[in-house]
RNA sequence: GCCGGAAUAGCUCAAUUGGUAGAGCAACUGACUUGUAAUCAGUAGGUUGUGGGUUCAAGUCCUAUUUCCGGCACCA
């Protein structure tokens, strides 16, 4: 999907288009207000206050006939340059634009408007020559936003809408935006049946039906072997927790809006645990540690339950419940490095095994202004930041830096991707904390016979399996590769009398493989039964007729195909394990 | 949580200004015995998300609530 942010002509466009929207919604709210109009990726919006007012879905299309009706019209946009004074008395009657002139840097002493025809926007610039360069465009959607960002403001109503250079471009970025409905997990995980929700369990609290099981397992199985093969140590611990158990860690204070309101069980008050720290603590706790013995890697797929805001609730991608491929990693300070460098690896390792591309780093470091956030504590805050960015540059990955963006406790990285519907999300996440190992008086032994605090690394590969998933049915369309497609192989025999029988020999063999099989032997035609296949995504679909019978061979197609294929068995099988290893399609 | 919208059969959707809730697919039964994306016929399927209210009459209007959708805010 074409960025247009990124794209300067476009982007100019975009915001002249973002003007022509507004100068549209003067026209027909003459007692509106106008906050910011920028471009984004998807296009542009403009934040605007109607006062008691709100956009309806009607007046999308009324907006977007005033718009055309403008750009016909053809008005010059012209450029004025005024002192700061000059601003401030232009737009004295408006608060918003009082605002943003007041919080302009003083060193700028140059002040621009932009205006067409009756419309006059205070603006930076630059723009198209002419509203009449703005004819492909269409006005997408419209919501609620808080002013500034800031949910203890007002809200505005906020138009999104998209500008391109012909109709041509325009067409193909409105069915994108269809074909992205098309891949939304939810559509697909419901068709496919992998989850569903249910109100009587609650919100974001879905049921994984039987293949979406399938594939966690896989998921499960996967990243397990990898986790023991770096030495990780699994366990097992409850979902629930006392809440002195999360006074202890700080959680109570920090993140109890987050949970689940306590339940009293005779005189002890419990909560779900809404993360797993602070049980890993305690295992690692449990017993004196030498510094010979660190890293201790402590791993377990682990169930949380967060009270998550009614609206953020979606899918598999944001629940209320949740498993997470949580670990927590014990070092001595001079490990953080080569610890952190061997969860980066993993990441790239799995997401190379998964074909995952489109990803970000996002590097989370603390805002060294903000004394109150961020425990005080330089010297390791730096060394710390400055460990993570060495890591990232030694594996050539490219990152961003989010300054204020740090847990509490320590800097992060996350990798963030992009899912078909909304905003970015975190996938997999490390985070170092210098804190929890101090609140639960965790030490080790140093070769001198000292008493140290570990560093803890907190990470998760797959984030949670849930939100893992809900991106990879979005990646494959709900075409898994092979080792996760909850049905490998699907056969249909030609003919239920005359090649049942070999079709359940073969399923059985397939079986004792450990394929995932299906035998289709309903009395329907094979066209009909194909079709079916076909709309299930079952990657290998095999067709047993007599030919095959007698030849002891196999006709198969494979997903995405048209072609079908006779081989012999034998080397079906062999063809299929090498598929199977490879994580092929 | 906030701003908007939606909820009708398992699924996708119909139902004039309030006036007898329908269709396709799926399911079930039977026939057909099938060579790569839909064989034919029949049967069954609903207190229109839930609770109140207005009305002679409510899927339709009002109200509360739950869930879902688009954003905002928050976040794995």
């Amino acid at each position: 999907m074409i960025n247009i942010k990124e794209n300067e002509r476009l982007s100019i466009m975009n915001h002249s288009c973002a003007h022509l929207l507004a100068q549209a919604v003067k026209h027909l709210y003459p007692h509106a207000m106008f906050w910011v109009g920028p471009v984004i990726e998807e296009g542009f919006y403009y934040d605007i206050d109607l006062g008691d007012e709100v956009i309806k879905e009607e007046d999308l299309e009324r907006l977007e006939r005033e718009m055309k009706k403008i750009s016909k019209d053809g008005k010059r946009i012209v450029r004025h340059e005024l002192t700061k004074a000059e601003a401030l008395e232009m737009f004295k009657d408006d608060p918003y634009k009082l605002d943003l002139i007041n919080r302009m840097d003083e060193n700028e002493n140059v002040i621009s408007v932009y205006s067409q025809g009756d419309f006059t926007d205070l603006c930076r610039g630059p723009h198209v020559e002419t509203v009449k360069e703005l004819k492909y465009f269409k006005l997408i959607k419209f919501s609620g936003a808080y002013w500034k960002g800031d949910s203890k403001n007002k809200m505005l109503q906020r138009i999104y809408g998209a500008c391109f250079e012909n109709e041509e471009d325009l067409n193909n970025y409105m069915r994108e935006l269809e074909e992205a409905k098309e891949r939304d997990h939810r559509k697909i995980g419901s068709a496919l049946e992998i989850f569903m929700s249910h109100d009587l369990v609650g919100k974001g609290m879905p049921l994984w039906l039987p293949n979406g099981a399938i594939i966690r397992k896989q998921l499960e199985n996967y990243i397990y072997k990898k986790e023991q093969e770096m030495g990780y140590q699994h366990v097992y611990t409850p979902c629930v927790g006392t809440v002195d158990l999360y006074k202890t860690s700080g959680h109570w204070d920090h993140y109890k809006e987050n949970m689940f309101p306590s339940m009293k069980v005779d005189d002890e008050e419990f909560v779900l645990r809404p993360m797993n720290c602070p049980h890993h603590m305690l295992i690692y706790g449990n017993k004196l540690h030498s510094y010979r013995d660190l890293p201790i890697r402590i791993g377990e797929f682990a169930t949380d339950f967060r009270y998550e805001a009614s609206g953020a609730v979606k899918g598999l991608e944001r629940v209320r419940c949740m498993c997470q491929n949580d670990a927590h990693l014990f070092v001595t300070t001079e490990q953080i490095g080569e610890e952190f460098k061997k969860v980066v690896g993993l990441i790239l390792d799995v997401y190379k095994d998964f074909g995952i591309k489109n990803y970000k780093f996002r590097l989370s470091l603390r805002d060294p202004e903000d004394k109150e956030k961020y425990f005080d504590d330089d010297e390791m805050w730096n060394n710390a930041e400055n460990t993570l960015r060495a890591v990232l540059n030694d594996f050539g990955c490219e990152y961003y830096e989010a300054i204020g963006e740090a847990a509490f406790y320590g800097p992060k990285l996350d990798v963030e991707v992009k899912p078909a519907v909304g905003p970015e999300v975190t996938l997999s996440t490390c985070q170092l904390d210098f804190l929890l190992p101090r609140r639960f008086e965790l030490s080790y032994i140093d070769s001198k016979g000292e008493k140290q605090v570990p560093v803890v690394l907190h990470r998760a590969i797959f984030g949670t399996f849930d939100r893992f998933t809900a991106f990879i049915i979005e990646e494959t369309k709900g075409a898994f590769p092979l080792w996760l497609a909850p049905t490998q192989v699907n056969i249909i025999p030609v003919n239920n009398e005359y090649h049942l029988e070999y079709a359940l020999k073969i399923k059985e063999e397939l079986q004792q493989q450990g394929y995932r099989v299906n035998l289709d032997s309903r009395d329907e035609k094979l066209s009909y039964r194909m079709r079916e296949a076909q709309l299930n995504k079952i990657p290998y679909n095999l067709i047993l007729g007599d030919k095959e019978r007698d030849n002891e061979q196999i006709s198969y197609r494979k997903f995405g195909s048209d072609q079908t294929t006779t081989i012999s068995k034998e080397d079906f099988m062999e063809l299929l394990n090498k598929v199977l290893v490879n994580k092929e399609n």
